[in-house]
DNA sequence: ACCTGAACACCGTTCAAGT
DNA sequence: ACCTGAACACCGTTCAAGT
């Protein structure tokens, strides 16, 4: 079974407990209405025992933005890892999984862009997570650009680009400024699709 | 001078005073660190009076974010309203406004997007205004088909794909995520037309 | 090492009371 | 009508104290 040599105190790994209990916090009640108190509470200790694992209350936000980004990163690496034949293939399925993971967490996409992390956490670990992200966008259009199938224009544009029209999407998305327009997860694909479609027509090779 | 018929008690506008210190302190602290408590001090009035003009803490910041989205609705119409005989020139100045706006107003733009605002809240006059802003893209779109210039596609498509990428744009920038690449007002211009320019080909008339 | 309880300064919100 | 002060239940954070 579990490998408890003595009879810890409440858990094995609190640290965990506590970052499980602050996404369901978070994903119940919004980034905005989340207290410490409560997430000790729910992990059944005392409300100052976080602070033996988390400086404060924004560090254990900044280790879920982490937690966000890192799953971003993966889903985009498995995509870049596949289709590497088909560039147009490819970088449709990363504007695909990218409004995906953020659509399906709403609440954790709003805490990694929100305001909610001060500036100073923006450094070290979850700067370069982020920048993981990012760079399996960069490497999929290099991809696409060594393809001759996209413009040999600089590649952090074209990049800048994709990642910002499949993060303004799923930002709208996300705040709701499309309820009456996209709602069901199969509408949000379709637009997806439709949006990946007309960005690709702007960034593909004409000489072709 | 000012028509105080009596003397009033604090203000002859108190409602407004309070706005206004809001946004002060939104734009120095950033909306998550926000206090009613605070803005009444800063009001010179005790921390229950702003209850006489707000039902609660998130009225007022429905409120604020109201203030956000008529700005930009108005900066954008503005732009519908000028060059109407040169559509490109049209769609890149809507393009360059919003991020412009969204970019000198961070905070309020994370106010408006990042979840501050509970969805029972997104009703009414607040869902108007920012129907009326995405309202002023769609129309400087539907020129642009009119003059043939874009592709007789649903418009609707084509405003979101335009809508997403300026506000994906302002938002990678406002939350930090582009702090060694775009950083300068003059990058976030140039960034913004470069951006534009690979949307437009993707947008524009093919046949001609 | 890990956790607790009391304490402090702050919140949002309500309500009886004052002019 | 407009504002106040006391009160309540909640915060984040610190710190001496317990095992």
């Amino acid at each position: 079974m579990a490998k408890k040599t003595k009879t810890s105190y409440h858990h094995g790994d609190l640290r965990q407990a506590l970052i499980n209990a602050a996404i369901t916090l978070i994903s119940e009640k919004g980034p905005n209405s989340f207290s410490l108190r409560e997430v000790a509470k729910r992990a059944g200790v005392s409300h100052t025992a976080p602070y033996r694992h988390f400086k404060d209350k924004d560090s254990l936000l900044s280790a879920i933005a982490l937690i966000g980004f890192q799953l971003l990163a993966d889903r985009l690496i498995e995509v870049q890892a596949q289709y590497t034949s088909d560039p147009l293939r490819q970088f449709m399925e990363a504007e695909k999984v990218y409004v995906e993971v953020a659509v399906e967490n709403p609440e954790v996409s709003q805490l990694m862009f929100g305001g909610y992390i001060p500036q100073e956490h923006c450094v070290g670990e979850l700067a370069e997570v982020s920048q993981s992200a990012f760079q399996q966008l960069f490497v999929i259009i290099e991809n696409g650009q060594k393809a001759n199938v996209l413009k040999q224009q600089d590649t952090m544009e074209l990049s800048l680009a994709a990642w910002s029209m499949v993060h303004g999407l799923s930002s709208l998305i996300n705040s709701g400024q499309l309820l009456g327009h996209v709602e069901t997860q199969q509408e949000v694909e379709n637009i997806t699709i439709k949006l990946g479609r007309l960005l690709f027509e702007g960034l593909k090779e004409t000489s072709s």
